[in-house]
DNA sequence: TAGTTGATCGTCT
DNA sequence: GACGATCAACTAA
């Protein structure tokens, strides 16, 4: 298959050899790129979040190891995709060194090329604006499954590339979706872009309270 | 517009 | 058997 750009170079290993918050603040701006029948598929990375090791009780190793989690403790540069909530799909960078869990999970996007092809995914009246803004509709728009679970980032089926300048604005905020490890602000966002999931005007409440996941529960 | 609820299944205990 | 790094549709005001 042919390169889309000559712009549209993998980086390498060493790239992703770092420390989980630095890699997640170095993935904002850089172009997340998926290959989807020759054809790239991606955007800039708006969001992120990072998880990092066994004492982070957010963070999916804070049990330890086990075969869901397994990818985490590999070497870096490799996608940890994971299933949760029965329906979606969740994608992670490996960062730091083989053995330590750490990772950075990708949140949302900004659409850059293969918007149709996202739109084919997501939904045709789906808007640009929501293609990637979260992170399971980012896999959905990618075509991100449990089947692309710890793959090389470094293509030509998915890989991260130079993109555009680092955020003008960084924003900082605690980690959405969790509820355990909040006092950590491990959550980076390009403040200026209404691509990031949340943090514009949106709903400071719009995670479920435990106990009406609970209610929900099938059996009755 | 803001808040609430249901969907749905892999993983862990 | 319980829970979850979510999202979209629904309801109330």
């Amino acid at each position: 298959m042919k390169a889309a750009s000559p712009a549209l170079k993998p980086f390498g290993p060493a790239f992703y050899r770092k420390p989980a918050l630095d890699l997640a603040r170095a993935l904002l701006g850089k172009l997340l790129v998926r290959t989807i029948g020759g054809k790239p598929v991606g955007g800039w990375i708006v969001e992120v979040e990072a998880y990092i090791g066994e004492e982070d009780p957010a963070c999916h190793a804070a049990s330890g190891r086990s075969e869901r989690n397994g990818v985490m403790y590999g070497p870096p540069g490799h996608a940890y995709i994971y299933f949760t909530y029965g329906m979606h799909h969740c994608f992670n960078v490996v960062a730091g060194k083989a053995g330590i869990p750490e990772a950075v999970l990708v949140r949302a996007l900004e659409p850059a090329f293969g918007i149709g092809e996202m739109k084919r995914r997501r939904g045709e009246k789906v808007s640009e604006l929501n293609l990637a803004r979260g992170p399971a509709r980012l896999c959905e728009a990618l075509g991100l499954d449990l089947d692309r679970n710890g793959i090389l980032l470094a293509g030509p089926e998915l890989f991260v590339a130079k993109g555009r300048p680092a955020p003008r604005i960084l924003g900082v905020s605690a980690r959405v979706g969790i509820r355990k490890g909040l006092d950590r602000p491990w959550r980076f966002f390009d403040a200026e872009s209404p691509f990031v999931s949340q943090g514009r005007s949106g709903p400071s409440g719009r995670r479920q309270d435990p106990r009406k996941a609970l209610r929900s529960g099938r059996g009755i």
